[in-house]
RNA sequence: GGCCCGUUCGUCUAGGGGUUAGGACGCGUCCCUUUCACGGACGAAACACGGGUUCGAUUCCCGUACGGGCUACCA
């Protein structure tokens, strides 16, 4: 194992689709560990298979990285760094991977195929028909196929100068154990048998994942591959090609994250959900489909509230502590702290975590971030008063674009009134009484708070029974909200007279 | 099917050979509140099952069950 080698990480995304949350996490925490120890991170773009490109989702990616604050010192979109370039189809282009390719045949540990999709489909057949377990291009399998190992030299050199297409293929032993270390795992042994001569360079000339990050890994001297828990069972290819170039003891440290699932049922987490959280921190338009995903930015989420959460599902910092600033995260993090099993995801927690940080933030912070969504509702109102609103709308809200449904009665007169409170507690002989406290309201020379709060005092005094909640329904529309009476002396003396008599008209 | 990985309250988890198995979300009750929340207090709620090892297993080992992942010229 490697020792003294500074660290260095990279995420390694394909861009295939918006970047979803899992691997959002999994950028994160190798974000996290490079930060601890002055490490690097690095953003590289797996893009070998063209045929999955998806147009926007390498700028997707780059700009979601950018909102989280989970960014790359060296990468696409980031900057260049000493191994340019970051983006596998322009390393392709470089020669890159065809020097390691040589290298593994020359080494014998890979050889060329020359077999058709239908040969290959044909070998399946025979083989389920025998029922064999594991229909493979394995040790033993690739013996009856056309490739450079059942085939004689003369005959591969024939095909390779007609130009046969061909792929390269790893040569995995047929039966021998491979037993490698995972930060999270511990040690793992799988047995070669279960594994295939994995393709290592496709036919039309890329490198396959295997290959590709394998040797990116080499070239930008990773000292850490930190990927999901799906990966797991390809490993042991990956030390194969480590183990044939030579690099055993010098590769790097290997950490399979355990899933993020669904909340509802099993299974990992897909793009969509009926929870209705958003699966992608950016809304997401996914042009080759035409599908979109909203995503956590525009849902009203506050990023350090989604990376806490993101970081706290699979991994604890082993006390009772929940909210964690990212430099509490970057000091605390540890893989021997992530979880090995997967984890549901909560939507109600999520919540919980965004209203946290929402509590955190100042009224005057949260006026800014409010202001250009009233504005959306062409809602312009004085500063004083947008700050005051924040501060008496936001225990109700988990969310900024919250703000406005929850409040939208500082706003606007109400032209309904809640219907369960009017039917339990008012009747017609209530009437005079509300009309008395509006008129003693009007008479109020100061609008405060500490005046509003007397004249409610005095009709208590007087044994007079003034209903809270029917004062509120009445101004409000509503049967719950903000501090009634902190609302009544901001919406100011004209509007509240304005409103009761509107609402006492209205009642029956 | 085969292989790999996993399994502590409904969910996220702490813990670890002897504990009243701790916290958080959610849920319930109460307190605070002239209204609504926030907040506070309390409560219900878990070691998948079966064998070992051991004086003693939730903790270690082995099985079983269940869950997940992988099984492409996709990553």
């Amino acid at each position: 194992m490697t020792i003294n080698k500074k660290i260095r990480l990279r995420f390694a995304p394909s861009p295939t689709g918006g970047l979803h949350m899992g691997g959002v996490r999994t950028a994160l925490f190798s974000y996290l560990y490079a930060k601890k120890h002055n490490g690097d991170f690095i953003l590289r773009i797996e893009d070998t298979d063209q045929t999955r490109y998806v147009p926007g989702a390498e700028e997707y990616i780059i700009e979601s990285l950018k909102w989280c604050g989970i960014e790359p010192n060296e990468g696409v979109g980031f900057g260049d760094g000493p191994h340019a370039p970051y983006r596998q189809s322009e390393r392709k282009d470089k020669g890159i991977y065809t020097k390691y390719v040589e290298q593994l045949i020359n080494c014998g540990g890979a050889y060329y195929a020359f077999d058709t999709e239908e040969e290959i489909e044909a070998m399946r057949k025979k083989l389920e028909a025998a029922k064999v377990v594991s229909p493979q291009y394995n040790a033993i399998t690739r013996e009856s196929m056309r490739n450079s190992l059942s085939l004689s030299q003369d005959e591969v050199q024939k095909l390779l100068n007609q130009k046969t297409p061909f792929v390269v293929r790893l040569k995995v032993p047929r039966n021998e154990d491979i037993r490698f270390h995972d930060l999270i795992r511990g040690w793992i042994t799988v047995s070669s048998k279960q594994i295939d001569d994995k393709v290592l360079l496709k036919s039309d000339g890329m490198p396959t994942y295997h290959l590709a990050h394998v040797v990116d890994d080499i070239e930008m001297e990773i000292s850490h591959v930190v990927r999901g828990e799906e990966w797991l069972p390809s490993a042991p290819a990956h030390i194969l090609i480590y183990k044939y170039l030579g690099l055993e003891n010098t590769m790097p440290y290997l950490a399979h994250l355990p899933l993020i699932l669904k909340p509802d049922g099993n299974g990992k987490l897909s793009k969509r959900d009926k929870s209705g959280l958003p699966m992608f921190p950016l809304n997401w338009h996914d042009v080759r489909t035409n599908e979109k995903y909203i995503g956590y930015k525009e849902t009203g989420y506050i990023k350090d509230a989604f990376i806490n959460m993101l970081a706290l599902l699979g991994w604890n910092p082993g006390n009772n502590q929940e909210i964690l600033s990212k430099q509490e995260l970057i000091t605390q993090f540890s893989f021997e702290k992530v979880n090995k099993s997967g984890a549901k995801f909560d939507p109600e927690k999520t919540k919980w975590f965004n209203q946290q940080y929402l509590k955190q933030y100042s009224d005057e912070q949260l006026a800014e971030l409010v202001t250009p969504l009233l504005k959306e509702k062409s809602i312009n109102k004085p500063t004083e008063f947008i700050i005051e609103f924040c501060k008496l709308i936001k225990e109700k809200a988990h969310f900024i674009n919250e703000f406005y449904d929850l409040g939208i009665y500082f706003f606007e007169a109400p032209t309904q009134y809640a219907e369960a409170v009017i039917l339990k507690k008012w009747n017609s002989d209530l009437k005079p009484l509300y009309t008395e406290l509006t008129d003693k309201l009007n008479t109020l020379t100061q609008w405060n708070l500490q005046s509003i709060h007397d004249v409610f005092n005095d009709f208590t005094t007087q044994g007079k029974k003034i209903d809270m909640q029917l004062v509120r329904v009445l101004t409000t529309g509503l049967a719950g909200g903000a501090q009634l009476l902190d609302f009544l002396a901001l919406l100011g003396k004209d509007e509240i007279i304005k409103r009761l008599k509107a609402g006492i008209q209205a009642q029956k």
